[in-house]
DNA sequence: TTCATAATTGACGTTTACGTAAACGTCAAC
DNA sequence: GTTGACGTTTACGTAAACGTCAATTATGAA
């Protein structure tokens, strides 16, 4: 027992659609084996599925399909001579390079929303300390631990997420 | 003078193309002011050059220019009541969360990359350990020349790089 | 004046990443 | 013995994000 997958298991797993997932094949990020008469239904082994986990990643972190693909493939092709070995390590060092900017972005990124809430949450407070004149209660702290969520708002969009259900993360 | 800039200003310090430039402006991310004989030439602030800036981060940490759009806007607009207070501070929470599981995906990658780092350190060093054997120099280090370029491509697409310039980093 | 350079507005082309039928096979269940 | 659930191929459609002309217009240098 080698723990396979049908199609739709993986469509499953990852929130994808049967189409998605063979167009990932046609692309050569997949090679499930073939069952069944004729060999028509596809049968995909724990490697695909894997390969598949770091292409929805590599999706999430902005890469096209085929730099996934180039970079999935790099990671495990054969390393056996001294010359592959030492370019697989110029390309893990550019990658790497890249991966350490794109967090600098994203720090910068957090950076900003953190000073933006900040400012709001000092504003909001300022708001309600004025509309104090009228409710006895203290009111509504402005501190917060967990993230105040009203639930009122469908999720705001972003990427990562497709059609409404969760982030499949990896 | 309130610093302005011309289109080709701003192509040039972003490496985008003015057809790029003029394809944000449609969208709604810049709107840049006229000049010149019947208003043909467009003069951009200094807002639109944040906002410009801002879009390419995003672009880059994977963002499409609808949801780029989305949230730049939700970051300069009006806040003054109460409600709209409290709102922003929702949108903030929610993009603060979706930023930090990039960062957590983003994370997982460079963890990866360290371990094949390390692993493909290690079976060099014990082949030329064997080459030693025939020649009697060091063989190569681990030196990393430049970071692998493909060449053949009008721009490399890797999110964080542009076209052989530099990184115009946030 | 003439030529090159930079800017403009269409308008059509291209690549990526799938969506959306159409038309058919297969197997268990009712 | 047909109905559904699931699977298949082929093929055309589409939205996003620009690229690539083409046909102007304006400006500045030679």
């Amino acid at each position: 027992m080698s723990t396979t997958f049908s199609i739709s298991d993986l469509a499953k797993e990852f929130d994808l659609t049967t189409r998605a997932i063979r167009f990932y094949e046609d692309l050569g990020l997949l090679q499930p084996e073939r069952t069944g008469p004729g060999g028509r239904n596809r049968v995909y082994s724990g490697r695909d599925r894997t390969r598949l986990k770091l292409t929805l990643r590599a999706k999430r972190l902005g890469l096209s399909l085929t730099e996934a693909k180039d970079i999935i493939e790099m990671y495990d092709s054969p390393r056996d001579t001294g010359a592959q070995l030492q370019k697989f390590l110029d390309v893990l060092a550019a990658h790497r390079k890249q991966v350490e900017e794109q967090m600098a972005d994203l720090q910068a990124n957090l950076d900003e929303i953190k000073v933006h809430q900040r400012e709001a949450k000092a504003l909001l407070a300022k708001s309600e300390a004025h509309a104090d004149k009228a409710s006895g209660k203290p009111a509504s702290k402005a501190s917060n631990k967990a993230p105040v969520k009203p639930a009122h708002k469908p999720a705001a969009k972003v990427p990562g997420k497709a059609t409404g259900k969760k982030t499949a993360q990896a």
